[in-house]
DNA sequence: GTGACCTGAGAAAAGCTTTTACCAATCTCT
DNA sequence: AGAGATTGGTAAAAGCTTTTCTCAGGTCAC
């Protein structure tokens, strides 16, 4: 310990702190010598006291980290700076899983917790409501009065279909996952607001081979075909794309496609890389981690759910040209 | 606090440990006062005195999560039942960063440190050679006398070679990522010894465009084609199926692919479904675990690599069937 | 010169558990 | 019945910081 070190006892705290009153040449002294023999404080000690422990824990459901990296990266990001250290627990789902992680987060007295998932309408399968911790929800469905983050599915859809309105497409499909996902409803309601009924929507689910299916019903039919698929995830976009291609038809000088969810390892695989939405969990990270901070500390939050808006990133899926800023 | 629920003050923690002697009856009525109003001790406190924080840090500089994710997975399934939670810290090959995260969690108390990263034969831009704390590598290169935990890729890519001799190919290309990486080398050895010298290896990068020109820098060859091309990721093999495909060649009835990884991501959503290598990153997570928490309780460990098997996970890219066992 | 004040530093308590030492009361055995 | 052993439980210390209290010595003013 630095005290040993150095001269005196509970000085040295008072010196290290810049705390308390003593004289400059002591305060130097002493940390010189902390500093000298690499001396850090055992933030444990420190936690017991000060009934902060500068850790929190993150709790997701989403195995495959899709939506939970972006969150978990934005998290740390803006929690580094003030010494917070993060938890991350996966519960496959799984609620005696979950509820073990839960109570082992307590007994190290996390000073919040933020709970992440895989959709909007779902909850975790744990209950979070009566801790005496702060919890922040954040691309979850949270509870009554809680602070909630989440994309802005709406705008973002609105974005994506006015782009490809802007650059000249008239009729554009939808096609998307499970009717049943809220963001899915949402999009789709999105959709039809900015580009009417022309084109029928095509529910299926998240996967490349349903894209490549739903191209194939879509130029089955009789008729005029579409102009631009807007597709309700990367994966589909993709499918989507290698369906055309293989019926001859180009993206995106014949047809437009456009993504949802900017997912790097998709949409810029993607010959031709895909336009799509970003729903910027990275921020949503952010400001789930200064919210559950400010929480901790004591500071009013107002609860709610907050929708963070979406970010079109154009590439080459769709034609036309990045727009002008 | 239990004692002042129930009786006693010091008698509430022999109780619930199963220490020290005391009536079975009092015994039995601590614990279902401590159960009914929900006590749970402090693990601050604990760790202070026991010099266990049952806390371990978990450091990457795989951003996109793709291999540390599987190895997260395998560590908190390891340790999980003993109690441990996993710090993550995401230090993007920044110094700075990565300094302050370790400094974070050592000030946390962490009873160990695994490093992870994204290449063998890269280290973390931090040195981690000289902690109090034990440390493990998995995935990522270590110091001297450390323990470090990868995976056997020569043993993987014969494994590869093999079923591809198996189920009849003799024209095996290898089409791979860049020379410089340990892994493809490791690879690219095993390549030659199970199939010879007579295709040429491929070196490019690591990405489905590669695998896409790397098709057609074979194809535009005059002389025979490969009837097999063995892949450095799945992605390339990805590339390299579409490219097959645009040229009329059927995947696998005209030549078998293979990828590494098995990226499920990549390999289930290709069309046809890739045969693939798995490196077993969850069982190299849980023996990294397994191993920190071994040497954080002072049991010995013997230093040194430890390679892990690769599986062959059998798609339908290769044709033949799956091994019979 | 003496009382009020200030300054620099140490002592002690608190935060929560676990462990060791200890004490009083009850048993056991001859 | 009395010495020694056992039993059931409490008191106290330790682990490391931070914070509040206290105190000795010096300074200043009158």
């Amino acid at each position: 310990m630095a005290a040993a070190a150095a001269v005196s006892i509970s000085t040295a705290s008072k010196a290290l702190n810049d705390t308390g009153r003593m004289g400059s040449e002591t305060r130097e002294r002493v940390k010189r010598i902390a500093a000298e023999i690499g001396y850090r404080p055992n933030a444990l000690a420190r936690g017991l006291l000060s009934k902060r422990s500068f850790t929190i824990g993150l709790l997701t459901n989403d195995t495959y980290g899709r939506f939970t990296l972006p969150v978990m990266a934005g998290i740390s990001d803006a929690l580094v700076d003030h010494g917070v250290s993060v938890f991350l627990c996966a519960i496959e789902d799984d609620p005696a899983l979950a509820q073990i992680h839960v109570d082992a987060m307590l007994d190290k007295q996390v000073d919040g917790i933020i709970a992440t998932g895989k959709r909007l309408d779902r909850r975790l399968p744990v209950d979070l409501s009566n801790l005496h911790v702060p919890v922040v929800y954040a691309f979850t469905e949270g509870t009554q009065n809680s602070v909630t983050f989440r994309s802005d599915d709406e705008q973002g859809a609105r974005l994506a279909v006015e782009w490809l309105v802007k650059i000249g497409r008239r009729r554009i499909a939808h096609i998307t996952g499970p009717e049943d996902f809220f963001s899915v409803r949402e999009r789709a309601g999105a959709y039809h607001e900015v580009a009417g009924h022309r084109e029928p929507v095509l529910y299926g689910v998240w996967s490349e081979n349903w894209g490549h299916e739903a191209v194939e019903q879509l130029w089955k039919r009789p008729g005029e075909k579409p102009d631009a698929l807007f597709c309700g995830n990367d994966q589909i976009a993709r499918g989507a794309v290698d369906g055309l291609r293989e019926r001859g038809v180009k993206v995106p000088q014949d047809v437009s496609v456009i993504g949802f969810d900017n997912w790097e390892i998709v949409a810029a695989q993607t010959r031709p890389p895909l336009t799509t939405v970003d729903m910027e969990l990275k921020e949503l990270g952010r400001q789930a981690g200064l919210t559950v901070l400010a929480l901790a500390e004591g500071r009013p939050v107002e609860p709610g759910v907050r929708k963070l808006p979406c970010r079109l990133i154009v590439r080459q899926s769709c034609g036309g040209k990045a727009p002008t800023e």
